[in-house]
DNA sequence: CGATCTTGGTTCAAGTTTGAAACAAACCTA
DNA sequence: TAGGTTTGTTTCAAACTTGAACCAAGATCG
């Protein structure tokens, strides 16, 4: 079949959208480099991790949760595990498995950080938009991102937090 | 004074955002690493050479128009032109400049690139919206894109193509 | 059990990005 | 017009990302 090309309503949303998104990456990159000496990926694990129960995650949950791959998680925690703000613990009920825990260090560090993080998201993003557009906002990225179903780079998942991924009950 | 967090909304809207925008590029990087064997960004260089006048633009303009810092288009265009994909030449109205000029190769990747591509951003954007959100969706980047005026990497700009910069008249 | 398949995670090399520093040409000013 | 500043671009080292390959340790099944 023929190509469907875009429309120029489509274009004009397109191009705005690439052109805003990579600005905003990028600026929210330099600002937490600035002040917290790590890109935004690596404030975001400190970020997951501090949510988590107990502060700690499985290499692969958190790698899903952050939609990346494993590969470049272990890249980062092994960055943040030198800055002591990160601890590989190893996991009890699968031998094979390690754990991601955010040390009081790390949970310390992404304190100080997240009201300057939060602040420039603010300015970037939503004193920009109305209400409405953030629901808009919402909306739209969330069609967006159920188009990825099992798809991204992962596989498996499984909803228990850090204790176990497959069939064995744990003690 | 206080931070100010993000309410319940708005962080529903950037958790979404986030996550998907990230799936996005991802899925755009490999599909054109796949199809082309480049990454979307060094697809872009050649999508903007290719609708500038002559096909050609100097590295600053090209830069600035891919929202991207220099050195990395330095470092784009030297790969591109290895492959043969455009090519260098001097500026005649400034002896610094340097103008990346698409070569008819480079037009001949793009045209076979460019359906799969459109494809994609179809699929994994346009088809999962309806015409009243890819309204949505532009006004929202395009508000947030004005945040950024004479932001992002650059700091000069100039209108004229590939011509001149500053305030020297061409032949 | 023991062979085999799958899953969790890391490693490695190649490619890309970053920011600062280096250069060179153009511009400005006294 | 010499000297100093700005502008256009590249270079360099360090950091980060990618994908494929690899190594264990679970899970499966005859």
């Amino acid at each position: 079949m023929t190509t469907r090309w875009l429309t120029p309503e489509e274009q004009r949303a397109w191009r705005a959208y690439i052109a805003a998104a990579s600005l905003v990456e990028d600026a929210l990159d330099r600002q937490l480099q600035q002040e917290a000496g790590m890109p935004h990926l690596y404030y975001s694990i400190l970020a997951t991790l501090s949510e988590a129960p107990e502060r700690r995650l499985r290499m692969t949950d958190l790698a899903e949760r952050l939609k990346i791959t494993r590969s470049r998680l272990t890249y980062g925690v092994t960055r943040l595990e030198k800055d002591g703000l990160v601890r590989r613990e190893d996991c009890r009920w699968d031998r094979r498995g390690s754990v991601a825990a955010l040390t009081d260090e790390g949970y310390r560090v992404l304190e100080r950080a997240a009201p300057g993080h939060v602040e420039t998201v603010r300015s970037l993003l939503f004193d920009r938009l109305n209400p409405e557009q953030v629901r808009q906002l919402e909306e739209i990225f969330t069609a967006i991102g159920a188009g990825f179903q099992g798809e991204g780079p992962h596989a498996t998942a499984e909803d228990v937090p850090w204790r176990r991924r497959s069939g064995k009950p744990c003690p």
